[in-house]
DNA sequence: TGGTCACCGATCGGAACTCGATCATCGCGG
DNA sequence: CCGCGATGATCGAGTTCCGATCGGTGACCA
């Protein structure tokens, strides 16, 4: 099991779409879709994007939005899920690229993935890492972090030899909340993203993590 | 200053009503409208309230609704001013009833009254204690953390003597901010509110508290 | 008692969503 | 290799539903 695994250990059918493409220019239709939704959350929010703006934005028609997506609640759970699954690839890049030998490095790593999601994806500080769109449809099993922190206990047991007395996964779950919340405070104080917050969220998670487990 | 003067510093106009109150009858109503728009986002989430809803919800018109918000989002803003000034209020109440010693008691007491809140309000666990209906109309100053931590830090250094060398009110901001994505987190996991999760939220935040001050 | 505040719901504009017509792509058979 | 038909993709007018208004009526209070 390797840290590729967190990726298809963690998605939920909950921001699919509805047609899977077939077609290439189909795919390429939904991805700018879902661009176009970003950047209409990065500018007026979540609660005022509208389906027409989703697809003025991407060049399309009305029809074309509604051949993927059933509703707009459903356009905002792909953006969603699209940024969680993106945020998951740039992690693993980032442990592929340089394997972590601590825990801490491996959170290190987490942290520059989504340091950089905030950056790179527009209207990830709105979206973030989370549920706030399946709200209250979610529970301890369903919840973005627990989707990750499960598969992450076992690869780091595996990897780096971390012993697990079944609390690892509690632990990075309430590490990546924290990373997450953390993260979101660094890009609301400024958008290009408060390096002293950055800072502060690396301090308080690797101070977490370096504590003797506590039950979760 | 007294932990009293939480309050009148942390508000905002964010989510005042159109029209002020002027009769008993009208203050009841937007009460009223608050708590059905709480109860209709704790059982079908933020995105998918309409304002037919709570008008329905409670017993009420939707010119009713008009007269007091301009517009559904104005609703929403409304219920999680509210959220956030009651959670001020129960943890005003809580450290004038049980006057603290230290900055971890202080923390208790904020951590009380948040479970309190997600309990005894419907929806909190969805509206937080935060921005998210203002996103990304926020910045460092107007976050909702951010709104208590500079007063919280002036009337702790105050009150307990605690020393300020400048970074108190980043730390409280980071350590709010931790108590609510742990909170959230408990009773997402569990909606009467996980016991670990927020055994767990109760050590995190006094594990940072305690900690040497880091730059925030 | 009268002026002001509060309430209602019919109405209209705008947003969400549908569906039938049309266009584009691709694989297969000649 | 090319043409054709089946399938996929797109569009936007139309329909439905939600957001928001406003004029008429009722309630409150000084």
């Amino acid at each position: 099991m390797t840290f590729n695994d967190l990726i298809s250990g963690a998605m939920t059918s909950a921001g699919q779409v509805r047609n899977e493409p077939v077609q290439a220019r189909s795919s390429e239709r939904i991805d700018a879709l879902l661009d176009a939704a970003s950047a209409v959350v990065a500018e007026v929010g979540i609660e005022r994007l509208t389906t027409a703006m989703v697809a003025e934005r991407a060049g399309a028609s009305i029809g074309t939005v509604y051949r993927y997506f059933p509703d707009r609640i459903a356009v905002l759970a792909a953006m969603s899920l699209r940024g969680f699954e993106r945020f998951l690839r740039k992690s693993v890049e980032k442990l592929e690229e340089h394997p972590p030998a601590t825990v801490d490095d491996v959170f290190s790593a987490l942290i520059d993935a989504c340091v950089q999601m905030h950056r790179d994806e527009p209207g990830f500080t709105s979206i973030r890492l989370g549920d706030q769109i399946a709200l209250p449809a979610v529970d301890g099993g369903t919840a973005a972090s627990a989707r990750i922190a499960g598969s992450l206990a076992t690869i780091v047991s595996a990897e780096l030899g971390v012993a697990d007395d079944g609390s690892l996964a509690g632990r990075f779950d309430i590490a990546l909340t924290v990373l997450d919340a953390l993260l979101v405070r660094a890009f609301v104080i400024d958008s290009a993203g408060d390096e002293q917050a950055i800072a502060a969220c690396r301090a308080v998670v690797a101070g977490y993590l370096a504590e003797a487990p506590v039950a979760a």
